[in-house]
DNA sequence: GACGAGTTGTAGAACGTTCTCCATATAACG
DNA sequence: CGTTATATGGAGAACGTTCTACAACTCGTC
């Protein structure tokens, strides 16, 4: 027995494009140009070989496509998998990818930029065709580097003038405007942000642009060319500490913008272990219009940049770039006021 | 201009094993060697390898190697990206590869068997070492002809006959009967379920051993053979329409059991909504212990099942089995309840 | 009936690795 | 010194595609 199974090599055998090839008594060459649609197939020789495809189930290889031409995949490199806002750009890319030939592989980067460059350079080695990298820590500079090698579409990552890749943003100083005109709306004044604490504040980030148009709204409802702002650590333990402290201010003020729904939503938990009343003492808004935000138990008013529609427009602006547009591109998307009961009692008004 | 453009070839030179070669003088086959870390290799012809490697700041091509050997990336593949549950899971994989050689590549299906199927074939065709399943959709059979084609480990899928692959689970009966005698232990005798309803209720999903589970415990407990299950459509617009029903019956038990952290958050939202008290007039209790659980403005008590250590874990018999093992491992890791409010006001006790 | 033009199919060289032999050099041994 | 073992490096055939030439064949057309 053992005999017989040496004869058949018991090597998984693959069916190749020669397998196929054979199987429908043409070239090789033949049944890649069927599979490419190239030029020069007549339509009798096309039939014969989808015929043996279909017969032999063949898939085409994507490591050996890839070593010569495209291999019809598209990198998708995310900062973090924990923020509910990156789970909704995915699924755009996906609604778009869809119907095509492409798909997407995911890398996470966990906001470590090792491993941000390292999963980068293997989404070269793998010959993918193209990049969407969203909200990336890499200076404009390092990714213009790599977009010399690989079509590259930057999602969050504020950089107008960067002629090697593309960028989709959500307008986030139009959004910041968007939360402060909400709030002066409702009567308040005693506004304060609550920003990210980063190391390296690099200004293309979302969150030093969503700061800007903070103190632009600010300046232009008069109420200082320097308003206050706070900055709240990431991830980090001393976060929660931080965000308490502020709440038992003296001198808190009577509402804040938070650049995330994410911190947004930490605030009102701890303000209501610690007997500060939502809108009636502090009136929050958030931004991102997480899953989260909406709950009734949360009700966190909040602004809306659509990431399924920024992971749409993304996947299609990469698409054109693989496919020959040389210029660059830079899109904006509006953002949009959804407004909750954290803003105001009976705020529901704009709320779908 | 455009002559000396011409002249050298403006094709992005890549730097290949050849040219490492050339530059250290010896030749491609005794890179790969070192760059394998293959017998018989001096340490001379080493060292002028690696220096000639870094100096050119070589990479091997991942698409290369795969069409020959190993490509030293691993897949991962997950149904749902938005269930906070996830992430976790990934969180677990990447530590583990961290300090390793290879690296995650991960795709997401969405719950579609269609998309999962070709996701899978995709991470065969490019040659990736190993795939890890995280609650895959495909019956057995199916995997067990994938497994043969490269090695898989399943996890939160219940299946411990299966010979082909490997599976990591939490032992989600037990969970479940962790959660009921939670809710026996704070008094409340009547109990029902709040489970998912799939279209295909597939045996091996860990919503189906949780139900068991149920039966077991309440049965154990006294409360008949077969108690109450409620199934609840999954997102589809139905969702909220079935839990409002729910909480407005007039035989609406005293405490419920959700299958997930998912639904008891919605359900506690429209609980809130419609003024039915948490947990004076309906004790809940979840599965996940997802981050939102834990706000104070939640305060969900749930059933944590470390999707960390269970990434963890997987990745580890993922690589085991790549490196040669051949019989099939069933690993079980034990849930622990984490009591919170939803359960019994002062419920904290067991909380971290 | 020779010659271009167009159409359809094929040969075969890449692509950048891995890995199985082989060749050579050196050491060990009788 | 010859013979055999052992350690080190290299040649070159895969791997499964793509894609550039080019061959062969069919038509018109002069």
């Amino acid at each position: 027995m053992s005999i017989e199974e040496k004869q058949k090599p018991q090597r998984n055998d693959r069916v190749t494009i020669r397998t196929v090839a054979t199987h429908a008594g043409v070239s090789v060459a033949a049944v890649s140009k069927v599979m490419r649609n190239a030029y020069g197939v007549s339509d009798a020789l096309r039939a014969r070989v989808t015929d043996a495809i279909e017969a032999l189930a063949y898939r085409p290889s994507r490591a050996a496509r890839g070593l010569r031409g495209r291999s019809f995949t598209i990198g998708v490199l995310l900062i973090d998998i924990r923020n509910p806002f990156l789970p909704e750009v995915i699924a755009g890319v996906n609604e778009v990818l869809g119907p095509s030939h492409y798909q997407a592989m995911i890398g996470v980067s966990d906001a470590r930029v090792q491993l941000e460059t390292s999963l980068i350079e293997s989404m070269i080695d793998y010959k993918m065709d193209g990049l969407i990298l969203v909200a990336p820590r890499l200076p404009s500079e390092i990714l213009a580097t790599f977009a010399v090698q690989i079509p590259i579409v930057a999602v969050g990552y504020h950089d107008a003038s960067a002629t090697a890749f593309d960028t989709v943003n959500a307008d986030d100083q139009r959004g910041a405007e968007i939360a402060v005109e909400a709030l002066l709306a409702c009567g308040y004044r005693d506004i304060e942000m609550l920003s990210l604490g980063e190391r390296q504040g690099h200004a293309v980030s979302v969150v030093r642009q969503r700061e800007i148009g903070f103190r632009r709204a600010m300046q232009r409802g008069g109420l200082g060319s320097s308003p206050a702002i706070s900055k709240i650590p990431i991830a980090s333990p001393k976060r929660e500490e931080v965000m308490r402290k502020f709440l038992s201010r003296k001198d808190r003020p009577r509402a804040v913008f938070c650049w995330s729904d994410l911190d947004a939503i930490t605030l009102l938990s701890l303000a209501m272990e610690m007997g500060v009343r939502v809108p009636e003492d502090l009136a929050v808004i958030g931004y991102d219009n997480s899953s989260t935000a909406a709950l009734g138990l949360v009700n966190l008013a909040s602004i809306d940049q659509s990431g399924r529609e920024l992971g749409q427009v993304a996947t299609r602006a990469l698409i054109s770039r693989i496919e020959g547009r040389a210029a660059s591109e830079h899109i904006f998307q509006m953002p949009s006021l959804v407004s909750r009961n954290s803003l105001t009692r009976f705020g529901n008004s704009t709320d779908r």
